[in-house]
DNA sequence: GTCTATAGAACGATAGAC
DNA sequence: GTCTATCGTTCTATAGAC
């Protein structure tokens, strides 16, 4: 059985490499610089990794999979518990972003990475990710779609597309605007900005994805 | 009074390098690749802008003011119209959204890149691109939010800041995500797609904002 | 498993001829 | 205003000693 102690080569490598491309993406991020705040030899990301592509992609697995994995499980316990009835609207917002709070607030140092991290995989130059995109987002979505289309009968099914496209982007803008959240906010502490969020970041999908069918 | 023929160097310039740093970002972005596209040489950027640096902020200056002059100057039409009292929800939404719409239609070879180079100017590296947000995006969202605040009386200070906070974010994640919006409408038609999306998301935005506060 | 050293290519920027 | 040529730097990746 492998060890993973917390502070191996590979280990230090993914923290200072995640920091470095949440703040300036792929082509941003230089091995140099990685292994240079990481403490470690320039020779060592090859080794432990074989390349800088697979490097990132280690990045986007232990980011990406734990919250995913949540989002899936709650949304089967939601199935569970509903039967033949549709989720409820504001059940199944929560299933989509509790979970991503709730990676938000443990860590207190790697906060700011990690809501920048797995947005940045999102945009960063997609020819190279779209691995990424169907190993990770595409069984997300496709569930969260389909329980979607069960849940808001009043609207169209080409609506309902559009409305869960709306929600998937704020999620996406959200944690790339993390830095600016101050300025909007107004607020001081990092707890309170938060809790504030969640809560209307709740309020906003609901409305939004419930809302009457455009005129 | 200076000339600037649509084939010109400076011109060719400018439409290569607004592709490329749509798609891979400021560090993606490479001078050569710049000059070869645009059949011009190395040389000339240089020559025309200064730096590399120089050529993003005229890339930002020639896509940036036409949207956020035009937000602005909507903005102040509704001001007029409604005098003393607060300007409804949903011109407000309109205002802000509309502009971007419009550029987005016009233009049909550049759409997809003029959609990704705004939001891709939010996000670069927030060091760099400082200026670029001070200069272009803080007049028009002190306005836009000073509004808000006016308009939505049931809602708390805080609370109608988180909104307006995941708007903008709402608005940010839809430009990023333009390549998948194939994949989320299920419509092959891009005019299509422009015209749901549109109303879907004016009918998103408008529930979004004007939802009942979190419990 | 970790190091030094370096290959081989691409980068931004500039000097100077035309 | 546009070209060629090139400087100095930085990049990923690898070879080979320990």
């Amino acid at each position: 059985m492998p060890k993973k102690p917390v502070d191996s080569t590979r280990e230090r490598i993914l923290r200072a490499a995640e920091g470095i491309y949440a703040a300036s993406g792929f082509h941003g991020m230089s091995l140099r610089d990685v292994t240079l705040l990481a403490g470690v030899n320039l020779a060592a990301v090859n080794y432990h990794f074989g390349s800088k592509d697979k490097l990132i992609f280690a990045l986007a697995d232990r980011r990406l999979t734990p919250i995913n994995s949540e989002r899936l499980e709650r949304l089967e316990k939601l199935r569970k518990k509903h039967g033949r009835e549709p989720i409820p609207v504001r059940e199944l917002v929560g299933a989509l972003i509790d979970p991503m709070f709730k990676a938000l607030r443990q860590g207190k140092n790697t906060r700011a990475i990690t809501v920048r991290l797995v947005a940045q995989m999102m945009i960063d130059d997609p020819r190279r990710f779209s691995q990424i995109h169907k190993t990770f987002y595409k069984p997300v979505l496709d569930c969260y779609h389909t329980e979607l289309q069960r849940t808001i009968p009043q609207l169209q099914s080409h609506q309902v597309n559009a409305r869960f496209f709306c929600a998937f982007a704020t999620v996406l803008g959200i944690r790339l605007m993390h830095e600016s959240m101050d300025w909007f906010l107004k607020i001081r502490s990092e707890e309170r900005q938060f809790d504030i969020l969640e809560d209307e970041m709740h309020a906003f999908m609901l409305g939004a994805l419930t809302g009457p069918p455009a005129p």
